[in-house]
DNA sequence: CAGTCCATTGGTCGTATGGCCAATAAGCCC
DNA sequence: GGGCTTATTGGCCATACGACCAATGGACTG
């Protein structure tokens, strides 16, 4: 993720103590740090965001990371939003299928656990939101475009006639309460059984007035 | 929680450098520092059971923690494992009512949100279980024993007609899965809508094979 | 080419953590 | 009552953290 792995040093050792001092456009740096952040965020978890951390990343020093985000707390909050928001993409393709074959996607990489790291971020994020005022914002702020891309495939299926005629609102919100119910074992040891793999389809099927099995039936 | 809130020192001022040390019996002291630390995870969160704050909870020096629980990070899953027990119990009352009023008032419970603290002690274990394996098996462990107290609850109610003959083992699942999804959002500032706040009684009628509203209508 | 701005460094400070250890004293046993 | 076990203390150490600051030097402007 982060736009240059580690920035090319001039001539000498590897880590020569006088390595070259590079010099970016503040803004190119900026977003540097926050793909640095997000990236540890998602395969090590936020608290693991440090300054030292982050600088070690981009071969930088920690007072940089300061110097951009003077408060270390926004930086997490703001590699949380940039995690999340660049991971949504992978669950909702913005091809053209139809609503009912959108929503078996959906499910399905979740069933395949393919966003495995999206939910250790999300259960990250929802425990870490309790002492971080900004990133409970966030935390809604995420989840609101989230309802929202999966209200837009359900308002779709019911008005093709794929899905029974209920309330959009209420179903996105089952769906995704289904999801977190499923992530909240995200971390855990124990073989996925078949009721938690297929918690969410079934509160999809139950949900929208499908039959059991329809949304498998539609991946093809 | 802490069977003594704190020791009484002889004489003296209170924080006297001088304050006289108490010998306890080594289960008794061993007790109290578990019960502290489950309080302080109840109230703080498990990240905050430091063997300072533990200490100070108890009105001894921290060393002594550490004499009991070398490893401090044993402490915190035995507190773990302690408070959530404790709090199971206001869940599960063990009294002689009927499988779906003992059901609903399970729901009940969780509706009004009495069971908040320990929502946010399990949402915090979920977490923290990523990085603390031994916390990963005690939550495997208190999961396993609320599955079982509602499977028996499940299948009193199977056995005496109330509730549909499903499997008890995926419908407890289920019920808990839908526990969890509303748990996750319990450190969120947002107002709780009614799809939330109804999200385990629906999920609960759905899979037991109960007409919407029927566990609401059996608190009596 | 000289001057200015500010991105970047290197270093320091205060705080908090877990862990370790020798000294102390409380209470039990003989 | 004397001695022994060990619960308890007080102190220290290494580590990691966020924050702060003066000095440096890269790049742009005139």
């Amino acid at each position: 993720m982060p736009s240059s792995p580690v920035p090319s040093r001039p001539p000498g050792r590897a880590s020569s103590p006088t390595a070259g001092r590079i010099r970016k456009r503040p803004e190119e740096r900026r977003e540097e740090i926050v793909d640095a952040a997000a990236a540890i965020a998602l395969d090590a978890g936020m608290e693991r965001i440090t300054l030292r951390a982050v600088a070690e990343r981009l071969g930088v020093r920690p007072g940089l990371i300061t110097h951009y985000f003077p408060a270390a707390e926004d930086l997490v909050v703001e590699a949380f939003s940039r995690a999340s928001a660049s991971e949504r993409e992978l669950f909702f393709p913005a091809d053209e299928r139809t609503p009912i074959q959108r929503l078996a996607h959906f499910v399905d990489h979740m069933e395949r656990g393919l966003s495995a790291p999206l939910a250790r971020l999300w259960l990250n994020a929802q425990h870490l939101s309790r002492f971080v005022p900004a990133l409970d914002a966030a935390l809604q702020q995420q989840d609101a475009l989230d309802r929202e891309r999966l209200s837009g495939i359900l308002a779709d299926g019911i008005a093709s006639g794929d899905f029974a005629e209920v309330d959009v609102e209420t179903a996105s919100q089952r769906i995704l309460l289904a999801v977190d119910g499923t992530g909240s074992y995200i971390n855990s040891s124990a073989e996925l059984g078949a009721v938690r793999r297929g918690f969410v389809a079934d509160v999809a099927e139950w949900t929208l007035g499908l039959e059991p099995g329809a949304l498998r039936r539609a991946l093809g």
